[in-house]
DNA sequence: TTGACGCGTAGGAAATTTCCTACGTATCAT
DNA sequence: ATGATACGTAGGAAATTTCCTACGCGTCAA
């Protein structure tokens, strides 16, 4: 858990998510598109992979990584009691209002 | 953006978010919660107000804080393209077992 | 076999983050 | 008034992160 926020925090390794989203591709390409030296990417990968966002699959001499973003799931988890209280929050600003200014629609006969 | 990800990389700042689900607190309570010094946590609240995460209270001499979770949309949103990806490599997985083992619900009549 | 290419990692410099103590300000109770 | 308390911030030490170049290993073409 803590891992996969970590991992998240890099702007560049968002990045690489991203362009993985568009299929599998291998560290040199990935460091063309973004300007930097191309065993930076691949560290930035190995932090990746480290968190099973990432997976490689050797192919002769190249090798492609693609999104495995199933990790994500945990983050989406995390995300849970904060939606909750967020709609708790929306609901007392509700019956606040309510109580207050009393919608027609919600009157009771 | 990244400054939401950013605010959520330490595992603190988290845990602190994570204590103001109860309720507002004090930057002092919230010392004590974790072994921590307090002007240590002012500055973790610091950032989490920076980004929106965080809400202050003056009440006399003391400050409360309470947890304004709306700019997590920001995170919801980011998932967003990564839960399609998902739910796309799955029913990919779905046509290759069907073109392999369809399913007798799944057969044409 | 040899030269070129793609790769991951080691080593280290620079920047950033994190955490502390020390301080000055404001508020409450005596 | 004054002592105690809660607060934010400054300043700096220590740890961590990030990025580079240099290297060695495996793979392909000639």
């Amino acid at each position: 858990m803590d891992h996969v926020f970590a991992a998240l925090s890099h702007p560049v390794r968002r990045d690489l998510l991203a362009a993985l989203l568009d299929g599998p591709e291998t560290a040199q390409s990935l460091a063309d598109r973004y300007e930097m030296a191309r065993p930076s990417v691949a560290e930035h990968l190995k932090v990746l992979r480290g968190v099973g966002l990432v997976s490689e699959r050797q192919a002769g001499r190249n090798r492609y990584y693609s999104l495995t973003p199933e990790p994500l799931a945990l983050l989406r988890a995390w995300l849970e009691p904060y939606e909750q209280f967020w709609r708790g929050r929306v609901s007392q600003l509700a019956t606040v209002l309510d109580a207050h200014a009393p919608s027609p629609q919600r009157r009771s006969p």
